[in-house]
DNA sequence: TAACATATGTTAGTGCTTCTCACTTTGACA
DNA sequence: TGTCAAAGTGAGAAGCACTAACATATGTTA
């Protein structure tokens, strides 16, 4: 028993491939890792996944729509981690945002290709409904948090501009970081408690 | 007399263009706006200038060495702009760090090709040194004007801390105002009084 | 169980891309 | 004025996204 029975498959047995479609996602997201958005061709994740250059239009319309697939399956994994890094902290608490922040960050050092696919605008393709969608439902997360950290019980108008400041900071952040290596400052930054004096600056009245 | 005596000349007149050089950068600039820097193609920019494909490599060595060569010269742009901004605010006055974090925003919004270029990473290649030493004198100023508000002559760790916080802040809104559109929090976003506020917080003790 | 319909793969090829090579034109200066 | 380097050209190689026509496997139905 091999790895391609248990998990997705990246490459094909027989003629069939079983599930080429989530096997194309999953080269594409290796490659984009590995040679940077740009760097990536159709070609190269054929090859990974060990089919010819056209089965992918099977699957997909096109070059684009295989990487719209490859980053709405990593926005999924971006707001499960987020919503898992929760875990634990008491309600209400402006460590909660300060862990939902850093998790954001972490995303984006950890997957910079994904992470610039979503937001970088690399493609115009990709400034699609999708992907904002799936972005929304993100910043939902963080309002429901700012808002108790408020001591609001709805999303008052004061919440989202707060959440927006937030989220434009940790947005910037995780661009800078991810851009630069943490070699800014002259030397490291100090990530954890850049995040907690962000958090009670905007959250403070 | 012609636009091309007066200015640099996009098309060329005889065999030689007499700054070829200039009309690709040019050239490079408004089809980057245009179609997206995924978009942009080495031929077009040739068709655009009156030239063949082949001319532009007696100019730069690749098409990237042509992108890097038209952000720089955006940056150049973008950190005159900035020093304009201050013109008339007096100094130690916390709207002259509002007025550097608006106009980069402003720019971002103007040029969202060449802002995407240079930070949002498109190209590997585009990491270039070159790009991060013209980011770094455009971040010099705004630490110069965080030391003036924070009362210090010199630009303390502190001053870096707080100069990064808010380098984060207006990178952050900068990208997702481009990417959102303004749609953004419901509608439109009051991008003075956010700037000013979080200028405001960020600057307190 | 045979046959068909459909989904999913392949091969071959088109037109576009970046970039190179050998060649031509031009302007500047000795 | 003659020469030479700089700056252009055209043709073509290699690689890309994508298409059309064809091949193979699968699962439903007779």
């Amino acid at each position: 028993m091999t790895d391609q029975t248990t998990k997705t498959p990246l490459r094909k047995a027989g003629y069939h491939h079983g599930d080429l479609r989530a096997g194309l996602i999953e080269a594409t997201r290796r490659l984009v890792e590995e040679n940077g958005p740009d760097g990536f061709s159709v070609s190269d994740a054929c090859a990974l996944a060990g089919v010819s250059t056209a089965a992918p239009y099977k699957h997909f319309r096109n070059k684009n729509e295989m990487l719209v697939a490859m980053v709405l399956e990593g926005m999924e994994r971006h707001r499960n981690n987020m919503v898992a890094a929760l875990d634990g902290i008491p309600p209400g608490s402006p460590l909660r945002v300060k862990a939902l922040g850093k998790e954001y960050v972490t995303f984006a050092l950890t997957e910079p290709g994904v992470f610039r696919l979503k937001f970088g605008g690399f493609t115009d393709g990709l400034a699609d409904d999708r992907l904002k969608a799936a972005g929304e439902l993100t910043f939902e997360i963080v309002l429901g948090e700012v808002a108790s950290c408020l001591g609001e019980s709805d999303i008052t108008p004061e919440v989202r501009r707060r959440g927006f400041m937030l989220w434009s900071f940790v947005h910037g952040l995780s661009f800078i970081l991810a851009d630069a290596d943490m070699t800014r400052m002259g030397g490291e930054v100090d990530l954890d408690g850049l995040l907690e004096d962000i958090a009670k600056r905007v959250l403070a009245d």
